[in-house]
RNA sequence: GCCCCCAUCGUCUAGCGGCCUAGGACGCCGGCCUCUCACGCCGGAAACAGGGGUUCGAGUCCCCUUGGGGGCGCCA
C-alpha cells in the first residue's frame, strides 16, 4: 500500500455529462491533485441495453474540455465481466451469496403488497434457504446474504456517520438472471482491484454505499475512505431539469463560459473557502479539501455562473483568452454559426487580427461570455457597408448624417491617426457646432460599427485605421 | 409508506457557545465616473424556518414540528 491518493470519476455512458456529474469529477480530480495523487475513469458500462460509445465520447470530450485529466485510459467496466463473476463465485462459496429463483413478477407483487401494508418495500428472502443451484428449471440470480441484525456504518468524508440498520438492508442481486453482474458488486470489485483510496461522489449513492460495505466486509477487504456530496438542484429547488442547468458540458461550452470560469463556478457550489469566490485552478487545488464541502444541495444559478465567467473574460491572459476565443469559435450554437465562421475566416488575416487584439481588452470588459465577445467585436469582421441595428439606424437620421459629412472633412485632414488626434479632433469639432459631444459621438459609432454599443469611439477608430474608418462613414453619407 | 440526510439575505455561502447591532459574493436599488455600453468605485435594502430545552450566554449543542432533498430495480 503506497498512501497514495486514488480517486475516480465513474460515469454510466447512458447520455451526455451533466453538471452535477462534472463537479463531481472536479471534485475527485481536485482532492486527488491536492493530495498529489490520481484520478482514474471508469465507464460503468454494464448495462448493455443503455450504454452507446456515442455518450462515452460525449463524457471524455467535456472533461477534456474542462481540462480533468485522469491517469492511464478509460476502463470499461463490462470488459471486466469474468473477474466480477469470479468474486461472485468466491461469495457463494463462502455463503455470503445464494441462488434465487423468483422471477421480477414474483418480486414486483411483493413490493406492492408492502407498500399496501406501509412496509418497507424489501425482498422476502423466501429463497434463501432453499440451497438452488444451477441447473435448475427456472431462471436463478445470485443475491446477496445480507446480515440479519447490528448496523451498517459509513464513515463519510461529507457526511459524517451515517448509520443503517442491517434489517433494513436487501438481499441485493449480484449477479442477474442472464449471467451479468450487477453494479453495486462490479463497483466494490472495481474500486479494490483498482486500489482506490477515495471513493467521491453524489448523495444519490449513500445507500449504496452501505451495500457496497457488506460486500466489502463479506470479502474481507479494505473500504476505501467515501465522500458523498450533495447534489445540485434547480433555480426552483427541485431538481435538476433539462430546462434549467441539466444540460451537458458541450451546451456550456456552446453558450461561451470559459473553462476556468466553470470549474471556479463549480467548486463554488457547495465548498467554500472563507470569503473567497475567484479561484484559480492552482489556488483550487492547494485549498480544496472534502471538509469544508456543505452537506446541503445547492441551487445552480445561471447569473452567478456569468458573472463568474465575466471575471475571468476580463482577467484571462490576453492571449490564452485568444485562444480560447478560437477554439470556441467551431463550438457556436446555430444562431452565431454563420457570424462564427465569417469571424475565423477574417481573423486569418493578419490585419483583422491585429485590429481585434488592440480592441481585445476594451472588448473583452463588456462581454460576460465569448458569445457576446463574437456579438461585440463582430464589426471587426462584418463586410461593408455595414448593416445597421436598430438603434444605430434611428441615431442615423438625416442630420446626423449631415453633422457626418463635415466631420468626414475634418477626420481626413487629419495628420495623424491615433486615439489621441481623434479624440482632439472630434471635441473641436462639437464645440465649434456647440454640440454635446455624445451627439457626435454616437452618430460616428453607428457608422462605424453599425451598432449603439462599442468600446470607446476613438479607440475603435484608431484600431480600424483611417481607411477602414472614413470608407465606413463614407457608406453612411450616400443616402 | 419506510430508511437516510439537510435547513443563515432571492441565490452561493462565512459562522465551528461569547469576536454577530450576523460577514462576503451574485443579483437588486441609488450615486460617482462617462462619447454609448460595460468595467471600476461609493452607498443601500435583504437572512439565522417555528417551538421547546441545555447554558451565565445559542445562528452555533439537544429534541420536536414544518419545509426540502436523496434512496427504496435482475438501472447505474
Amino acid at each position: 500500500m503506497s498512501g497514495k491518493v486514488r480517486t475516480r470519476f465513474a460515469p454510466s455512458p447512458t447520455g451526455f455529462l451533466h453538471i452535477g456529474g462534472a463537479r463531481t469529477a472536479l471534485f475527485n480530480w481536485l482532492y486527488a491533485r491536492h493530495h498529489g495523487g490520481e484520478m482514474l475513469l471508469r465507464i460503468e458500462d454494464t448495462d448493455r441495453e443503455r450504454s452507446t460509445p456515442e455518450a462515452v465520447e460525449a463524457i471524455i470530450g467535456g472533461l477534456k474540455w474542462l481540462e480533468l485529466d485522469w491517469a492511464g485510459e478509460p476502463l470499461s467496466q463490462f470488459s471486466r465481466r469474468e473477474r466480477h463473476l469470479e468474486v461472485i463465485r468466491q461469495l457463494l462459496d463462502s455463503g455470503h451469496a445464494y441462488y434465487c429463483q423468483c422471477t421480477p413478477e414474483e418480486l414486483a407483487e411483493m413490493r406492492e403488497k408492502a407498500r399496501a401494508e406501509g412496509k418497507p418495500m424489501r425482498y422476502d428472502r423466501r429463497c434463501r434457504e432453499l440451497g438452488l443451484c444451477p441447473p435448475h428449471d427456472r431462471p436463478l440470480v445470485v443475491r446477496f446474504r445480507a446480515p440479519d441484525e447490528g448496523e451498517i456504518v459509513i464513515d463519510d468524508l461529507v457526511q459524517g456517520t451515517v448509520t443503517f440498520a442491517a434489517d433494513a438492508m436487501d438481499d441485493l442481486v449480484l449477479m442477474r438472471a442472464d449471467g451479468t453482474p450487477t453494479y453495486n458488486l462490479a463497483v466494490v470489485v472495481d474500486d479494490h482491484d483498482m486500489e482506490i483510496t477515495h471513493v467521491i461522489r453524489g448523495v444519490d449513492h449513500l445507500t449504496n454505499a452501505a451495500r457496497q460495505k457488506m460486500i466489502y466486509d463479506a470479502l474481507g477487504w479494505e473500504v476505501p475512505k467515501m465522500a458523498h456530496i450533495p447534489l445540485i438542484h434547480g433555480p426552483d429547488g427541485a431538481k435538476l431539469s433539462k430546462r434549467h442547468g441539466a444540460l451537458g458540458v458541450e451546451a456550456y461550452r456552446a453558450m461561451g463560459y470559459l473553462p476556468e470560469a466553470m470549474r471556479n463556478y463549480l467548486a463554488r457550489l457547495g465548498w467554500s473557502h472563507g470569503d473567497d469566490e475567484i479561484f484559480t485552478t492552482e489556488q483550487l487545488i492547494e485549498w480544496f479539501d472534502l471538509n469544508a464541502v456543505g452537506k446541503s444541495p445547492a441551487r445552480f444559478d445561471f447569473t452567478k455562473l456569468e458573472s463568474v465567467n465575466g471575471w475571468w473574460m476580463r482577467n484571462l491572459e490576453r492571449e490564452k483568452l485568444f485562444r480560447r476565443f478560437l477554439d470556441w469559435l467551431p463550438h457556436a450554437p446555430a444562431e452565431d454559426k454563420p457570424r462564427a465562421e465569417q469571424a475565423m475566416k477574417k481573423l486569418a488575416d493578419a490585419d483583422v487580427r491585429a485590429r481585434f487584439m488592440q480592441l481585445l481588452d476594451a472588448l473583452r470588459e463588456r462581454a460576460k461570455t465569448l458569445r457576446e465577445l463574437l456579438d461585440l467585436s463582430w464589426f471587426l469582421f462584418a463586410d461593408r457597408p455595414l448593416e445597421l441595428n436598430a438603434k444605430a439606424q434611428k441615431i442615423l437620421k438625416d442630420d446626423a448624417r449631415a453633422m457626418l459629412k463635415e466631420l468626414h472633412a475634418r477626420l481626413s485632414a487629419l495628420p495623424e491617426w491615433t486615439e489621441a488626434a481623434i479624440d482632439e479632433a472630434v471635441r473641436a469639432f462639437a464645440e465649434e457646432k456647440g454640440l454635446k459631444l455624445g451627439k457626435v459621438a454616437q452618430p460616428l459609432r453607428a457608422a462605424v460599427t453599425g451598432s449603439n454599443v462599442s468600446p470607446g469611439i476613438f479607440e475603435v477608430l484608431e484600431a480600424l485605421g483611417r481607411e477602414e474608418s472614413l470608407a465606413r462613414i463614407e457608406d453612411q453619407l450616400a443616402e
